[in-house]
DNA sequence: AATGAATGAGGATTCATTCAT
DNA sequence: TATGAATGAATCCTCATTCAT
């Protein structure tokens, strides 16, 4: 087996252990101890690969971000109709299928507030995902003129509220609150929509 | 002076550095020997105030949300005409003052991780806010039939996550952002509206 | 009720709730603070009684090693006949009467040893009922005349160890442990002992 | 010099550095802080080595138990002929000569307040002594049918006493006094003795 | 590249005691 | 005499990080 290879499973095995204890006790119990113990290798050989403990925790967040967006993207990319309701069920629900896979995320992000890092990265892929998701809308059609950037932000932020109030008790989601928000989101941004965006067009 | 008055005094201090803390460096910043130092007082003492760490946090945390609590009563009460519009309007305008003279809790509670206890509280806050609003809009009849605390929750986390956004970066909030967040709840609640809850009543 | 009183009353609260301390959780929990809360006096007040911490467990050892010497002269004076074996045994068996009233006694002395001052006040006090053993026996005309004083003390110390074994694990004395050791003890003085001292005679 | 070398060497000093403090002052002087210093090492250093401040005390007890044992052994191993008299004899001087060479022995143990670990690690090594004498009396034919292992224990924890009344303030022992207790343990077990225990056999 | 060992810095908390009132 | 309040000094222990090998 090639060094490389070695090197990234080392990797993973120690963001899975991250997780874990993300997971199982939270975030301050991500020590390097706890980490390089529960990944089976010793505490210094951490730093190979991270420069410190908080690009651990940051890379873990990376990980699981990138399988939102990868869910994101699969989902819209199956809708048959797409308009402002189908696309909010459809991006809302792919998020909740990550956080019901990835639970220390959970723990992460909706759960108790985390560090700065991991605050700033979080935030900045808010961001990123409200000016992808107001790019494709615009493209589609789906919203009307005066509608801006600044109209998907609130909407993806105050989603990932709902989130954080669904998931704040239950590490599988309140569904009533998911249902809810979902009604919520869909009813702020179907005031910004074109006659396109209410109705629904082909994709 | 009284005995009893330092003591006040004393305990005002220790708040007030902690908070100076929280708001200039986070919540980690929170040291016992920090706070002790900031407020001129031996860690010692801090014991003879507050049982532990987390307390002082919590306390600092109570003080502001009893602020919070009298300037929504007081706002809500001047208002001439109720409907969804107004009371939502002047609700989140009244945590906005708060937060403009509160910075710390802006700091505690809009950004960065929290302990559990701050967590713990502000969400038990958060839903008492939300019941006691429920109630008055249902007295006054400003709600259909069908409307349910949990969408007065949802309301408020909502409009929470709004104030999050907006003192993200900016400590005395993002105007443009509270505008448009204050319709967003408001959108949300008037589709649970009665038609007084539309038009206005006189208060 | 005069003000003098008051305070020997206080001074047995005091006493009372290190001697509970003492016996529920080892003589470490005996702290200023728990045995003023025990007491129900201030902190401050246990210095009006004692000049520091250690005194007040002084003070509590003092209490009971008086009722001792009452019991074993209140026994040894009840005997019908005197001897080695009969001295020795009722001896022995006045300190475990004590013992069992006074269970803190058992943990302050027996078990876990103490801090110096203790130490040193029941090892003088282990000399003084040595020499006043002695004395006895000798005015009784039960020794041989060259048994000496340090004989006395390696049996009453070594008694002390019967006892010290006997109370380790059971707070009312293994009993089979104190008849074996009543007997080594007898054993041990009656090689110093003279014809009446084996065979007794009338008190 | 290898690592390893270097480790033990630590580890001793810190063991040379608890027992001089415990022999100049005391088992409560033994702090973290005082040990480091004294071993010119870190406080978090001794965490290498040892979980707790308890596990050093009791490092330093077993270094001390296990030449104990060595010494009994190889005493008992020279004896020309066996009898309760050299047997008991032999023993006891062992001890004797391991407390002249570890002092801080002789505070930890004779001497002074001792806390749980040490007081049940010594407790059960004197059992442990006693059972293996106790099979080594009985094998050799020292003893008479009805000895049992009660009294061998008693007789340990007896002798224990005797080393403990002649160590209280001479750190070399009080000759006096072990010579009469060698007799009085000795007196003891003869009593329990077999023909062969009280004349003697060769080894 | 890998790591055992080492550590500086700091964490929260407790305690016996004092002193102004 | 009595005490609420105050505190200096110390406690044990943990952590992220470094570095020699």
């Amino acid at each position: 087996m090639p060094q490389q290879l070695r090197s990234i499973e080392r990797v993973e095995r120690i963001l899975d252990a991250a997780g874990a204890l993300v997971h199982s006790a939270g975030i301050d119990a991500v020590t390097t101890r706890a980490v390089a113990e529960g990944a089976g290798v010793p505490v210094a050989s951490l730093y190979q690969y991270f420069a410190d403990r908080d690009e651990i925790l940051l890379a873990l967040v990376e990980r699981d971000v990138g399988e939102m967006d990868s869910q994101v993207a699969a989902d819209l990319a199956g809708l048959p109709v797409l308009s402002i309701a189908t696309v909010v069920e459809a991006t809302m629900r792919a998020f909740v299928k990550v956080y019901h896979r990835r639970q220390a995320f959970v723990v992460l992000w909706l759960r108790g507030r985390t560090n700065t890092a991991i605050q700033d990265f979080c935030r900045a892929h808010n961001k990123r995902i409200a000016a992808d998701l107001f790019t494709f809308a615009r493209e589609t059609g789906l919203l009307d003129d005066e509608a801006t950037v600044l109209n998907a932000e609130l909407a993806v932020e105050v989603g990932d509220r709902v989130f954080q109030l669904a998931f704040e008790r239950d590490l599988h989601g309140d569904e009533a609150i998911l249902v809810e928000g979902v009604h919520l989101v869909r009813g702020y941004l179907e005031r910004h929509a074109s006659a396109a965006g209410l109705e629904g067009v082909p994709a």
